[in-house]
DNA sequence: GTCTATATGTCGATAGAC
DNA sequence: GTCTATCGACATATAGAC
């Protein structure tokens, strides 16, 4: 199957989204110029421009499909299970999704006043339902009497930012592995919460 | 006593300062032109090379003096008392730190990648200082047999980033005060280290 | 101390050849 | 699909008049 030379329909479009991905995570969206993701790519700027309509769209489709698959991977859990298990796997889930995209997360927490505000909307609504997974949690712990949360809405920002805390030191191959790490988050959580 | 006209040394200063910290928080550092911080003053953009001889410092400024006031801060609470008594000032001076200055908050922990390494050193060893502390007192709490700590330097990462989290959501004039939300965190913090 | 004017360079995005 | 070339705007920082 012959092709037209230089074309490389299918894989340089994911060159593009891979550059931008570490570009904007190591110096931020406004400091990435689009002939800087053009260099990452080995291709010239005007290019860019057969894979994105713009710089803004490229930062918010990075946003969205790592929102969209933090929200899948919880609709995956178990559910059902007593609250103090489902709190369980919410935290490793959380710990181990968030420690294998360490610039998606990255990005998704630093660069939201970047968006749009029809974009800021959009993620923001994905932000917040993925908080009320938790939320949903705690209070079926509070009512069950599994845990000890006096407000549940703050508790769910205070683990949450517990949680995504381990991002800004944990590396792979450091002192602890995940594994360890895991233990150690899960048992500060439970206690936290009164489990 | 006759000034000469325009001249306003010792007030433009501060306002150059505080329209710099202003536009940094809300727009990011590298989102921001000198042209709109001399706007927000009401001068001229050259006129600002009066105070900063250029923009990088006038962000390193911002950071090490939010960090050095930090530290002080931290220098004036008692010590010698158990460390119940320490962790317990510590989440109850951070709170109200923090939550007293947003912006200087905000661009602490938003900016550092915005710094020239030189300036990063600096503003991380100041960090790492205020770390230091919360440390410190976890290890004396392990010691004297009033907290449960698996790994002290994790727990210190997890109660900062925990309480600096509150700073996402929580604003005056909000469903709680500053001090049903110390009262809330302090519980939580309290509980997660097993005291 | 502030102004206007400017040197020098980069930006995002587009047009049109191949 | 990628290239070169370019438009118009804006960036940081400086020079020199007042």
């Amino acid at each position: 199957m012959a092709r037209t030379q230089g074309s490389h329909s299918g894989i340089t479009g994911p060159r593009v989204r891979d550059a931008a991905l570490k570009l904007f995570a190591q110096h931020g969206y406004a400091a990435v110029s689009m002939r800087q993701i053009a260099r990452e790519v080995g291709v010239q700027a005007g290019a860019l421009y057969n894979y994105t309509p713009d710089k803004q769209s490229l930062l918010f489709d990075l946003m969205q499909t790592h929102m969209t698959e933090l929200l899948a991977a919880c609709a995956d859990m178990p559910d059902g299970g007593p609250p103090i298990e489902a709190l369980e796997n919410f935290t490793s889930l959380h710990l181990r999704f968030h420690s294998e995209r360490p610039e998606e997360v990255f990005i998704a927490y630093m660069e939201l006043r970047n968006l749009t505000p029809e974009n800021f909307t959009k993620i923001e609504a994905l932000r917040r339902s993925y908080e009320d997974g938790l939320e949903t949690i705690l209070r079926s712990g509070v009512s069950s009497g599994d845990f000890e949360v006096s407000d549940p809405k703050i508790a769910t920002m205070a683990v949450i930012a517990m949680l995504t805390g381990v991002n800004t030191w944990f590396r792979e191959g450091g002192r602890l592995s995940l594994e360890e790490v895991e233990q150690i988050y899960w048992d500060m959580v439970r206690k936290a919460v009164g489990a």
